[in-house]
DNA sequence: GCATTCCATTGATCCATCTCAATGAGCTCC
DNA sequence: GGAGCTCATTGAGATGGATCAATGGAATGC
Protein backbone atom coordinates (compact mmCIF):
# COMPACT_ATOMS: atom_id res chain seq x y z
CA UNK A 1 0.00 0.00 0.00
CA UNK A 2 1.18 3.14 -1.21
CA UNK A 3 -0.28 6.92 -1.87
CA UNK A 4 -0.71 8.36 -4.78
CA UNK A 5 1.78 11.05 -3.66
CA UNK A 6 3.98 8.67 -2.72
CA UNK A 7 4.14 6.55 -5.71
CA UNK A 8 4.63 10.11 -7.97
CA UNK A 9 7.62 10.66 -6.41
CA UNK A 10 8.77 6.57 -6.92
CA UNK A 11 8.33 6.83 -10.21
CA UNK A 12 10.18 9.20 -11.04
CA UNK A 13 13.38 7.80 -9.60
CA UNK A 14 16.18 6.20 -11.33
CA UNK A 15 15.07 2.90 -10.54
CA UNK A 16 11.65 3.13 -11.55
CA UNK A 17 11.59 4.97 -14.35
CA UNK A 18 12.92 2.71 -16.83
CA UNK A 19 10.18 0.28 -15.46
CA UNK A 20 6.95 -0.33 -17.68
CA UNK A 21 4.44 1.01 -15.58
CA UNK A 22 2.60 -2.06 -14.51
CA UNK A 23 5.29 -3.50 -13.37
CA UNK A 24 6.18 -0.24 -11.14
CA UNK A 25 2.69 -0.52 -10.00
CA UNK A 26 3.55 -3.97 -8.92
CA UNK A 27 5.99 -3.52 -7.11
CA UNK A 28 4.23 -0.39 -5.22
CA UNK A 29 1.89 -2.40 -3.99
CA UNK A 30 3.90 -4.63 -2.00
CA UNK A 31 6.15 -1.44 -0.86
CA UNK A 32 5.99 -0.09 2.97
CA UNK A 33 6.56 3.33 3.48
CA UNK A 34 8.13 4.11 6.69
CA UNK A 35 8.19 7.61 8.85
CA UNK A 36 11.71 8.60 10.53
CA UNK A 37 12.50 10.68 13.25
CA UNK A 38 15.85 13.17 12.74
CA UNK A 39 18.62 10.59 13.51
CA UNK A 40 16.86 7.25 13.30
CA UNK A 41 18.58 4.62 11.50
CA UNK A 42 17.31 3.14 8.75
CA UNK A 43 20.10 0.12 8.66
CA UNK A 44 23.40 -0.77 9.68
CA UNK A 45 26.91 -1.53 8.32
CA UNK A 46 27.34 -5.08 8.15
CA UNK A 47 23.62 -5.74 8.53
CA UNK A 48 22.26 -8.27 6.08
CA UNK A 49 21.03 -6.37 2.94
CA UNK A 50 17.29 -7.96 2.67
CA UNK A 51 15.79 -4.60 1.10
CA UNK A 52 15.73 -1.70 -1.38
CA UNK A 53 14.98 1.75 -0.17
CA UNK A 54 13.55 5.12 -2.10
CA UNK A 55 13.69 8.44 -0.06
CA UNK A 56 9.98 9.97 -0.33
CA UNK A 57 10.66 13.29 1.98
CA UNK A 58 13.33 14.43 3.61
CA UNK A 59 17.07 13.30 4.01
CA UNK A 60 19.31 10.55 4.19
CA UNK A 61 23.14 9.82 4.70
CA UNK A 62 24.76 6.66 4.15
CA UNK A 63 28.21 6.63 6.04
CA UNK A 64 31.05 4.38 7.00
CA UNK A 65 32.34 3.89 10.20
CA UNK A 66 35.94 3.27 10.15
CA UNK A 67 37.76 0.90 12.66
CA UNK A 68 39.58 3.86 14.18
CA UNK A 69 36.20 5.16 14.96
CA UNK A 70 36.07 8.05 12.52
CA UNK A 71 33.07 8.63 10.34
CA UNK A 72 33.02 9.08 6.77
CA UNK A 73 30.05 10.02 4.97
CA UNK A 74 29.79 8.33 1.63
CA UNK A 75 26.22 10.15 0.24
CA UNK A 76 23.64 12.30 1.43
CA UNK A 77 20.30 11.43 -0.73
CA UNK A 78 16.83 13.29 -0.86
CA UNK A 79 13.66 12.94 -2.70
CA UNK A 80 13.77 10.32 -5.28
CA UNK A 81 16.87 8.40 -4.66
CA UNK A 82 17.30 4.85 -4.55
CA UNK A 83 19.50 3.36 -2.24
CA UNK A 84 20.66 -0.19 -2.02
CA UNK A 85 19.57 -1.76 -4.61
CA UNK A 86 23.10 -3.65 -5.85
CA UNK A 87 23.81 -4.71 -2.61
CA UNK A 88 20.48 -6.03 -1.69
CA UNK A 89 20.00 -7.95 -4.73
CA UNK A 90 23.24 -9.84 -4.03
CA UNK A 91 21.89 -11.06 -0.90
CA UNK A 92 24.74 -9.12 0.82
CA UNK A 93 25.41 -7.50 3.83
CA UNK A 94 25.04 -3.43 3.77
CA UNK A 95 28.68 -1.97 3.44
CA UNK A 96 27.43 1.63 4.76
CA UNK A 97 25.26 2.83 7.51
CA UNK A 98 21.57 4.90 6.49
CA UNK A 99 20.68 7.23 9.02
CA UNK A 100 18.01 9.56 8.78
CA UNK A 101 19.44 13.34 9.03
CA UNK A 102 15.93 15.30 8.73
CA UNK A 103 12.63 13.90 9.79
CA UNK A 104 11.53 11.82 6.37
CA UNK A 105 10.03 9.39 4.73
CA UNK A 106 10.97 6.30 3.01
CA UNK A 107 9.96 3.70 0.68
CA UNK A 108 10.78 0.01 1.91
CA UNK A 109 10.77 -2.97 -0.94
CA UNK A 110 11.64 -6.40 -0.31
CA UNK A 111 14.78 -7.93 -2.01
CA UNK A 112 13.01 -11.06 -3.00
CA UNK A 113 10.22 -9.38 -4.25
CA UNK A 114 12.34 -7.97 -6.91
CA UNK A 115 14.25 -10.69 -7.32
CA UNK A 116 11.17 -13.02 -8.43
CA UNK A 117 10.03 -9.96 -10.57
CA UNK A 118 13.39 -9.54 -12.46
CA UNK A 119 13.03 -13.37 -12.95
CA UNK A 120 9.97 -12.89 -15.04
CA UNK A 121 10.55 -9.22 -16.23
CA UNK A 122 14.49 -9.07 -17.31
CA UNK A 123 14.46 -5.78 -18.19
CA UNK A 124 14.23 -4.89 -14.38
CA UNK A 125 18.05 -5.25 -14.36
CA UNK A 126 18.46 -2.61 -17.04
CA UNK A 127 16.54 -0.23 -14.15
CA UNK A 128 18.50 -1.64 -11.27
CA UNK A 129 21.84 -1.16 -12.90
CA UNK A 130 21.38 2.32 -13.81
CA UNK A 131 20.24 3.18 -10.60
CA UNK A 132 24.13 1.19 -9.50
CA UNK A 133 25.57 3.15 -12.33
CA UNK A 134 24.49 5.99 -10.50
CA UNK A 135 25.92 5.65 -7.31
CA UNK A 136 28.69 4.36 -9.01
CA UNK A 137 29.30 7.63 -10.80
CA UNK A 138 28.82 9.64 -7.75
CA UNK A 139 31.62 7.86 -6.00
CA UNK A 140 34.05 7.86 -8.23
CA UNK A 141 33.43 11.92 -8.44
CA UNK A 142 33.80 11.72 -4.94
CA UNK A 143 37.42 10.55 -5.21
CA UNK A 144 38.06 12.86 -7.98
CA UNK A 145 36.95 15.82 -6.28
CA UNK A 146 38.86 14.20 -2.62
CA UNK A 147 41.94 13.59 -4.52
CA UNK A 148 41.97 16.53 -7.09
CA UNK A 149 40.70 19.40 -5.36
CA UNK A 150 41.14 22.10 -2.39
CA UNK A 151 38.02 22.25 0.21
CA UNK A 152 37.30 25.27 -0.97
CA UNK A 153 36.84 24.11 -4.59
CA UNK A 154 34.90 21.12 -3.45
CA UNK A 155 32.33 23.50 -1.49
CA UNK A 156 32.31 25.30 -4.75
CA UNK A 157 30.90 22.12 -6.83
CA UNK A 158 28.63 21.39 -4.06
CA UNK A 159 27.14 25.02 -4.56
CA UNK A 160 27.25 24.77 -8.64
CA UNK A 161 24.99 21.68 -7.97
CA UNK A 162 22.71 23.01 -6.13
CA UNK A 163 22.59 26.50 -8.16
CA UNK A 164 19.27 25.83 -11.17
CA UNK A 165 21.46 28.23 -13.56
CA UNK A 166 24.40 28.22 -15.96
CA UNK A 167 25.36 31.69 -15.12
CA UNK A 168 24.42 34.97 -13.60
CA UNK A 169 23.26 35.55 -10.47
CA UNK A 170 21.67 33.02 -7.86
CA UNK A 171 20.56 32.23 -4.19
CA UNK A 172 20.74 28.61 -3.00
CA UNK A 173 19.34 27.29 0.00
CA UNK A 174 21.92 24.97 2.08
CA UNK A 175 19.99 21.52 1.89
CA UNK A 176 21.19 19.94 4.94
CA UNK A 177 22.78 21.70 8.04
CA UNK A 178 26.31 22.14 7.71
CA UNK A 179 27.73 19.73 10.38
CA UNK A 180 26.80 17.45 7.34
CA UNK A 181 27.80 19.33 4.38
CA UNK A 182 31.25 19.10 6.13
CA UNK A 183 31.06 15.56 6.35
CA UNK A 184 29.95 15.18 2.99
CA UNK A 185 32.57 16.98 1.11
CA UNK A 186 35.43 15.50 3.76
CA UNK A 187 35.99 18.07 5.96
CA UNK A 188 35.57 19.72 9.67
CA UNK A 189 32.76 22.02 10.39
CA UNK A 190 35.40 24.72 11.01
CA UNK A 191 37.43 24.21 8.16
CA UNK A 192 33.75 24.41 5.90
CA UNK A 193 33.52 27.84 7.43
CA UNK A 194 36.73 28.99 6.14
CA UNK A 195 35.85 27.44 3.11
CA UNK A 196 33.22 29.89 2.43
CA UNK A 197 35.46 32.52 3.73
CA UNK A 198 37.91 32.13 0.99
CA UNK A 199 34.79 31.65 -1.90
CA UNK A 200 33.48 35.56 -0.27
CA UNK A 201 36.22 36.75 -2.76
CA UNK A 202 34.79 34.85 -5.93
CA UNK A 203 31.46 36.17 -5.00
CA UNK A 204 29.78 34.07 -2.73
CA UNK A 205 28.00 35.09 0.68
CA UNK A 206 26.79 32.77 3.14
CA UNK A 207 24.10 33.46 5.59
CA UNK A 208 22.16 31.34 7.62
CA UNK A 209 21.25 28.46 5.29
CA UNK A 210 21.37 30.46 2.52
CA UNK A 211 24.47 31.19 -0.24
CA UNK A 212 24.43 33.86 -2.88
CA UNK A 213 26.27 33.59 -5.38
CA UNK A 214 27.45 36.90 -7.44
CA UNK A 215 28.02 34.65 -10.41
CA UNK A 216 28.08 31.39 -11.01
CA UNK A 217 30.48 30.91 -14.46
CA UNK A 218 32.92 32.71 -12.04
CA UNK A 219 32.61 30.24 -9.07
CA UNK A 220 32.57 27.65 -11.54
CA UNK A 221 36.05 28.69 -12.81
CA UNK A 222 36.96 28.75 -9.29
CA UNK A 223 36.57 25.25 -8.50
CA UNK A 224 37.73 24.15 -11.71
CA UNK A 225 41.07 26.48 -11.42
CA UNK A 226 44.25 24.65 -10.70
CA UNK A 227 45.43 24.03 -8.02
CA UNK A 228 49.02 25.45 -9.06
CA UNK A 229 47.47 28.88 -10.67
CA UNK A 230 45.84 29.37 -7.70
CA UNK A 231 48.77 31.33 -5.75
CA UNK A 232 49.27 33.05 -9.20
CA UNK A 233 45.98 34.94 -8.50
CA UNK A 234 47.02 35.83 -4.51
CA UNK A 235 49.19 39.09 -5.58
CA UNK B 1 37.96 -17.32 -30.38
CA UNK B 2 39.69 -17.07 -26.53
CA UNK B 3 42.73 -19.58 -26.03
CA UNK B 4 42.19 -22.18 -23.24
CA UNK B 5 44.18 -20.30 -20.30
CA UNK B 6 42.26 -17.32 -21.18
CA UNK B 7 39.07 -18.81 -20.51
CA UNK B 8 40.26 -20.20 -17.28
CA UNK B 9 41.07 -17.05 -16.04
CA UNK B 10 38.20 -15.09 -17.04
CA UNK B 11 35.81 -17.66 -15.54
CA UNK B 12 37.33 -17.37 -12.56
CA UNK B 13 36.38 -13.87 -12.62
CA UNK B 14 33.60 -12.58 -10.62
CA UNK B 15 31.74 -11.52 -14.00
CA UNK B 16 31.56 -15.15 -15.07
CA UNK B 17 32.14 -16.90 -11.81
CA UNK B 18 28.23 -17.14 -11.21
CA UNK B 19 27.29 -17.95 -14.74
CA UNK B 20 26.29 -21.24 -15.54
CA UNK B 21 29.18 -22.63 -17.87
CA UNK B 22 27.33 -22.97 -21.29
CA UNK B 23 26.68 -19.68 -21.16
CA UNK B 24 29.90 -18.14 -20.27
CA UNK B 25 31.52 -19.98 -22.87
CA UNK B 26 28.86 -18.47 -25.38
CA UNK B 27 30.10 -15.33 -24.36
CA UNK B 28 33.46 -16.05 -24.69
CA UNK B 29 33.46 -17.49 -27.95
CA UNK B 30 32.44 -14.32 -28.96
CA UNK B 31 35.26 -11.72 -27.14
CA UNK B 32 38.34 -10.89 -28.59
CA UNK B 33 41.59 -10.80 -26.74
CA UNK B 34 43.66 -7.61 -27.33
CA UNK B 35 47.64 -7.93 -26.48
CA UNK B 36 48.60 -3.94 -25.04
CA UNK B 37 51.46 -2.27 -24.85
CA UNK B 38 52.40 -0.32 -21.54
CA UNK B 39 50.92 2.64 -21.43
CA UNK B 40 48.43 2.10 -24.06
CA UNK B 41 44.85 3.28 -23.55
CA UNK B 42 42.22 1.21 -23.39
CA UNK B 43 39.33 3.53 -23.77
CA UNK B 44 38.77 7.23 -22.97
CA UNK B 45 36.28 9.26 -20.17
CA UNK B 46 33.50 10.53 -22.49
CA UNK B 47 33.67 7.62 -25.12
CA UNK B 48 30.82 5.95 -25.86
CA UNK B 49 30.94 3.04 -23.67
CA UNK B 50 30.36 -0.35 -26.56
CA UNK B 51 32.46 -3.34 -24.53
CA UNK B 52 32.86 -5.06 -20.63
CA UNK B 53 36.31 -5.43 -20.01
CA UNK B 54 38.34 -8.76 -18.29
CA UNK B 55 42.28 -8.17 -17.43
CA UNK B 56 43.93 -11.69 -18.49
CA UNK B 57 47.40 -10.14 -17.50
CA UNK B 58 49.04 -7.10 -16.60
CA UNK B 59 48.04 -3.93 -14.91
CA UNK B 60 45.12 -1.80 -15.79
CA UNK B 61 44.32 1.67 -14.36
CA UNK B 62 41.14 3.65 -14.05
CA UNK B 63 41.74 7.15 -13.67
CA UNK B 64 39.73 10.67 -14.34
CA UNK B 65 41.19 13.70 -15.78
CA UNK B 66 39.41 16.81 -13.88
CA UNK B 67 38.86 19.89 -15.42
CA UNK B 68 41.96 21.62 -13.83
CA UNK B 69 44.10 18.83 -15.42
CA UNK B 70 44.50 16.51 -12.13
CA UNK B 71 44.76 12.70 -12.64
CA UNK B 72 42.87 10.81 -9.59
CA UNK B 73 43.51 7.18 -10.11
CA UNK B 74 39.79 5.34 -9.30
CA UNK B 75 41.25 1.67 -9.39
CA UNK B 76 44.26 -0.62 -10.44
CA UNK B 77 43.07 -3.73 -12.00
CA UNK B 78 44.87 -7.40 -12.41
CA UNK B 79 44.17 -10.86 -13.48
CA UNK B 80 40.74 -11.62 -13.57
CA UNK B 81 38.94 -8.45 -13.00
CA UNK B 82 36.21 -6.98 -15.19
CA UNK B 83 35.33 -3.31 -15.48
CA UNK B 84 32.94 -1.53 -17.49
CA UNK B 85 30.38 -3.76 -17.17
CA UNK B 86 27.61 -1.27 -15.31
CA UNK B 87 28.43 1.40 -17.88
CA UNK B 88 28.64 -0.13 -21.30
CA UNK B 89 25.21 -2.11 -20.36
CA UNK B 90 23.34 1.26 -20.05
CA UNK B 91 25.02 2.17 -23.20
CA UNK B 92 26.57 5.47 -21.53
CA UNK B 93 29.36 6.46 -21.88
CA UNK B 94 32.73 6.03 -19.83
CA UNK B 95 33.27 7.87 -16.91
CA UNK B 96 37.11 7.13 -16.54
CA UNK B 97 39.68 6.57 -18.32
CA UNK B 98 41.72 3.45 -18.92
CA UNK B 99 45.14 2.69 -19.80
CA UNK B 100 47.25 -0.48 -19.47
CA UNK B 101 49.92 0.05 -17.12
CA UNK B 102 52.04 -2.85 -17.70
CA UNK B 103 52.26 -4.95 -21.00
CA UNK B 104 49.08 -6.84 -20.31
CA UNK B 105 46.27 -8.94 -22.55
CA UNK B 106 42.77 -7.79 -21.95
CA UNK B 107 39.22 -9.45 -23.30
CA UNK B 108 37.19 -7.57 -24.55
CA UNK B 109 33.07 -8.48 -24.99
CA UNK B 110 31.00 -6.14 -26.59
CA UNK B 111 28.20 -5.14 -24.59
CA UNK B 112 25.21 -5.92 -27.04
CA UNK B 113 26.17 -9.13 -26.61
CA UNK B 114 26.04 -9.49 -23.48
CA UNK B 115 22.58 -7.50 -23.84
CA UNK B 116 21.12 -9.89 -26.48
CA UNK B 117 21.99 -12.76 -23.38
CA UNK B 118 20.51 -10.74 -20.18
CA UNK B 119 17.43 -10.88 -22.33
CA UNK B 120 17.44 -14.73 -23.10
CA UNK B 121 19.27 -15.41 -19.21
CA UNK B 122 17.96 -13.08 -16.59
CA UNK B 123 20.75 -14.61 -14.38
CA UNK B 124 23.44 -12.67 -16.09
CA UNK B 125 21.88 -10.27 -14.26
CA UNK B 126 23.23 -10.93 -11.20
CA UNK B 127 26.47 -11.96 -12.11
CA UNK B 128 27.16 -8.04 -13.52
CA UNK B 129 25.25 -6.82 -10.65
CA UNK B 130 28.05 -8.81 -8.47
CA UNK B 131 31.22 -7.40 -9.78
CA UNK B 132 29.47 -3.69 -10.10
CA UNK B 133 29.00 -4.31 -6.69
CA UNK B 134 32.82 -5.00 -5.68
CA UNK B 135 33.11 -1.66 -7.96
CA UNK B 136 30.97 -0.01 -5.44
CA UNK B 137 32.31 -1.43 -2.48
CA UNK B 138 36.05 -0.45 -3.59
CA UNK B 139 34.96 3.25 -3.83
CA UNK B 140 33.38 3.51 -0.94
CA UNK B 141 36.47 2.12 0.79
CA UNK B 142 38.14 4.58 -0.95
CA UNK B 143 36.19 7.45 0.29
CA UNK B 144 36.80 5.98 3.62
CA UNK B 145 40.06 5.86 3.34
CA UNK B 146 40.76 9.52 2.08
CA UNK B 147 38.30 10.73 4.58
CA UNK B 148 39.44 8.90 7.87
CA UNK B 149 43.48 7.89 7.49
CA UNK B 150 46.62 9.58 7.13
CA UNK B 151 48.64 8.88 3.85
CA UNK B 152 50.62 6.34 5.95
CA UNK B 153 47.82 4.30 7.24
CA UNK B 154 46.61 4.17 3.99
CA UNK B 155 49.62 2.74 2.52
CA UNK B 156 49.91 0.16 5.54
CA UNK B 157 46.23 -1.07 4.29
CA UNK B 158 47.34 -1.17 0.55
CA UNK B 159 50.25 -3.35 1.99
CA UNK B 160 47.52 -5.48 4.40
CA UNK B 161 46.08 -6.13 1.63
CA UNK B 162 48.87 -7.62 -0.08
CA UNK B 163 49.76 -9.83 2.47
CA UNK B 164 48.84 -13.57 2.43
CA UNK B 165 48.77 -13.82 6.47
CA UNK B 166 46.95 -12.36 8.76
CA UNK B 167 49.67 -12.55 11.14
CA UNK B 168 53.39 -12.72 12.05
CA UNK B 169 56.50 -11.42 9.31
CA UNK B 170 55.95 -11.51 5.72
CA UNK B 171 57.22 -10.18 2.38
CA UNK B 172 55.34 -8.75 -0.07
CA UNK B 173 56.18 -7.79 -3.54
CA UNK B 174 54.92 -4.11 -4.73
CA UNK B 175 52.70 -5.26 -7.53
CA UNK B 176 53.19 -2.07 -9.99
CA UNK B 177 55.70 0.89 -9.63
CA UNK B 178 55.39 3.54 -7.07
CA UNK B 179 54.40 6.78 -8.82
CA UNK B 180 51.44 4.73 -9.70
CA UNK B 181 51.13 3.29 -5.93
CA UNK B 182 50.92 6.54 -4.84
CA UNK B 183 48.29 7.84 -7.39
CA UNK B 184 46.19 4.61 -6.17
CA UNK B 185 46.40 6.24 -2.68
CA UNK B 186 45.99 9.83 -3.60
CA UNK B 187 49.33 11.28 -2.82
CA UNK B 188 52.64 12.19 -4.16
CA UNK B 189 55.62 9.66 -4.90
CA UNK B 190 57.64 12.27 -2.28
CA UNK B 191 54.78 11.55 0.16
CA UNK B 192 54.59 7.88 -0.41
CA UNK B 193 58.18 7.53 0.03
CA UNK B 194 58.26 9.17 3.11
CA UNK B 195 54.94 7.11 4.25
CA UNK B 196 57.31 4.48 3.78
CA UNK B 197 59.73 5.94 6.14
CA UNK B 198 57.10 6.09 8.86
CA UNK B 199 56.30 3.10 8.57
CA UNK B 200 59.46 1.78 9.31
CA UNK B 201 59.07 2.37 13.31
CA UNK B 202 55.95 -0.45 12.82
CA UNK B 203 58.37 -2.66 11.41
CA UNK B 204 58.09 -2.24 7.61
CA UNK B 205 61.58 -2.52 5.76
CA UNK B 206 61.14 -1.42 2.03
CA UNK B 207 63.85 -2.28 -0.56
CA UNK B 208 63.09 -1.61 -4.23
CA UNK B 209 60.18 -3.61 -4.94
CA UNK B 210 59.35 -5.37 -2.11
CA UNK B 211 58.25 -4.84 1.29
CA UNK B 212 59.31 -6.98 4.90
CA UNK B 213 56.99 -6.53 7.17
CA UNK B 214 58.19 -7.61 10.74
CA UNK B 215 54.50 -8.02 12.15
CA UNK B 216 51.37 -8.12 9.81
CA UNK B 217 49.47 -7.46 12.89
CA UNK B 218 50.98 -4.31 14.56
CA UNK B 219 50.92 -2.92 10.86
CA UNK B 220 47.07 -3.56 11.58
CA UNK B 221 47.13 -2.02 14.49
CA UNK B 222 49.28 0.84 12.94
CA UNK B 223 46.43 1.16 9.95
CA UNK B 224 43.52 1.28 12.63
CA UNK B 225 44.78 4.05 14.97
CA UNK B 226 43.21 6.71 15.46
CA UNK B 227 44.49 9.94 14.00
CA UNK B 228 44.11 11.72 17.58
CA UNK B 229 45.79 8.85 19.24
CA UNK B 230 48.68 8.89 17.02
CA UNK B 231 50.58 11.80 19.09
CA UNK B 232 50.32 10.31 22.09
CA UNK B 233 53.00 7.74 21.22
CA UNK B 234 55.40 9.72 20.16
CA UNK B 235 56.27 10.43 23.19
C1' DG C 1 83.31 -0.14 -17.91
C1' DC C 2 81.21 4.14 -18.28
C1' DA C 3 77.70 7.43 -19.48
C1' DT C 4 72.88 8.22 -19.68
C1' DT C 5 68.44 8.10 -18.11
C1' DC C 6 64.82 7.13 -15.17
C1' DC C 7 63.06 6.57 -10.74
C1' DA C 8 63.32 6.81 -5.71
C1' DT C 9 64.76 9.26 -1.84
C1' DT C 10 65.81 13.26 1.01
C1' DG C 11 65.79 18.07 2.51
C1' DA C 12 63.72 22.71 2.97
C1' DT C 13 59.82 25.34 2.72
C1' DC C 14 54.97 26.47 2.09
C1' DC C 15 50.13 25.96 2.40
C1' DA C 16 45.85 23.63 3.76
C1' DT C 17 43.52 21.47 7.05
C1' DC C 18 42.99 19.62 11.77
C1' DT C 19 42.83 20.41 16.67
C1' DC C 20 41.80 22.79 20.66
C1' DA C 21 39.72 26.62 22.67
C1' DA C 22 36.97 30.78 23.02
C1' DT C 23 33.41 33.59 21.46
C1' DG C 24 29.12 34.74 19.24
C1' DA C 25 24.48 34.13 17.19
C1' DG C 26 20.10 31.98 16.99
C1' DC C 27 16.55 28.90 19.36
C1' DT C 28 13.70 26.92 23.01
C1' DC C 29 11.83 26.78 27.38
C1' DC C 30 10.32 28.74 31.12
C1' DG D 1 12.89 38.81 28.42
C1' DG D 2 16.51 36.08 30.11
C1' DA D 3 18.83 31.26 31.04
C1' DG D 4 20.59 27.67 28.81
C1' DC D 5 21.37 25.03 24.65
C1' DT D 6 23.13 24.08 20.15
C1' DC D 7 25.46 25.35 16.23
C1' DA D 8 28.50 28.51 13.53
C1' DT D 9 32.39 31.30 13.47
C1' DT D 10 37.02 32.85 14.57
C1' DG D 11 41.77 32.52 16.41
C1' DA D 12 46.32 30.26 17.41
C1' DG D 13 49.18 26.51 17.01
C1' DA D 14 50.47 21.86 15.23
C1' DT D 15 50.65 18.60 11.48
C1' DG D 16 50.39 16.44 7.09
C1' DG D 17 51.15 16.63 2.55
C1' DA D 18 52.60 19.36 -1.66
C1' DT D 19 56.15 21.62 -4.01
C1' DC D 20 60.67 22.64 -5.61
C1' DA D 21 65.20 21.35 -5.89
C1' DA D 22 69.12 18.31 -5.23
C1' DT D 23 71.16 13.88 -4.65
C1' DG D 24 71.63 8.88 -4.94
C1' DG D 25 71.07 4.26 -7.26
C1' DA D 26 69.62 1.00 -10.47
C1' DA D 27 68.93 -0.37 -15.09
C1' DT D 28 70.00 0.42 -20.08
C1' DG D 29 72.80 1.39 -24.01
C1' DC D 30 77.17 1.83 -26.13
Amino acid sequence: MTSKTNREIAKQSILFSALPDGLASRLLDAASTHELQRGATIFLQGEPADSVYIVLDGWVKLFRVSSNGAEAVVGVFTKGRSFGEAVALRGDVYPVNAEAVTECRVLKIRAGLILEQMRAHPEICTAILAATFRHLQSLVGQVEQLKAQTGAQRVAEFLLDLCPVKDGACTVRLPYDKVLIAGRLGMKPESLSRAFGRLRDSGVVVKHNHAAIADVASLRAFAEEDRSSAWSKAE
